[in-house]
DNA sequence: CCAGACGTTGTT
DNA sequence: GTCTGG
DNA sequence: CCAGACGTTGTT
DNA sequence: GTCTGG
């Protein structure tokens, strides 16, 4: 669940719902209708909440000792991520928020797997509860990282799958979950999106391939004919 | 003591 | 089937 | 998450 | 870094 995501915004969209004092780097925003694990993504991070910061999708712990087991961690479930050794610092200290306008989801019938595009039905854009970590590289440099936290579905994503992204819905949440936080005040705020705040449909296949990415990957396809073999 | 894992999803 | 790369 | 590789030797 | 298994 919410393994791609999709970044197609505006400087001035972000600032109005994330605050005029975010920080954007000069240059464009580097803009995707595909983002993959292992690439690149915007997120504020506690550690630095007036900027908005560039990670790799891909929790990799400080301690590790190779890099190659980044795309195992893009995810966190909320269950018992308090104990996991790779996410019990990140969920004390390092907690992140990681912006999207939509994420995708593959929908298992029978053999097949069709793409769904999900996105707030308010036209907002999409702040999702993360941890991150750093990890120094054999070279010495430091790589960034961080996974998405996930939890049971709400009404609308229960169609889809049994997981769903844990949402930040508003400038308060946000601020509390950047903040300085007990663990326990942290773990109540993972639970699910209250019903009725997404849209979903369907989408092309292009949008498997993660060298794929343009605005085709956003057009809406009619929902399947229905599987007539179960 | 050291060695090896450390994750999620979905499917069987 | 399982791992790596995007 | 899905797509694509999954091997070695030797040569460019 | 920290826990589990041998």
């Amino acid at each position: 669940m919410c393994g791609r995501l999709s970044f197609v915004t505006t400087k001035e969209k972000i600032q109005e719902q994330f605050g005029e004092r975010l920080e954007l780097s000069d240059g464009p925003l580097l803009l995707s209708y595909n983002i993959a694990p292992t690439q690149q993504a915007y997120v504020i991070l506690n550690e630095n909440p007036e900027v908005l910061d560039r990670l790799s999708w891909g929790l990799i712990p400080h301690w590790s000792k190779d890099a190659k087991d980044a795309a195992k961690r893009i995810n966190a479930r909320s269950e018992g991520i308090a104990e996991k050794p790779s996410f019990r610092l990140p969920i004390r200290n390092r907690r992140c928020v990681v912006l999207a306008d939509s994420f995708y989801e593959w929908q298992r019938a029978g053999k097949q797997k069709l793409p769904y595009r999900i996105l707030p039905s308010n036209g907002r854009l999409l702040a999702m509860a993360g941890i991150w970590d750093t990890w120094q590289k054999p070279d010495g440099a430091l790589h960034r990282s961080f996974a998405v936290i996930t939890t049971t579905p709400n009404l609308e994503m229960a169609a889809l799958h049994d997981r769903m992204p844990v949402l930040l819905n508003s400038p308060h949440e946000i601020r509390k979950w950047l903040g300085e936080l007990p663990v326990e005040a942290a773990l109540e705020m993972l639970r699910p999106a209250e019903d009725g705040l997404l849209d979903l449909y369907r989408v092309s296949d292009k949008v498997n391939a993660a060298y794929n990415d343009g605005p085709e990957l956003h057009e809406q396809l009619p929902p399947p004919p229905p599987d007539l073999f179960g």
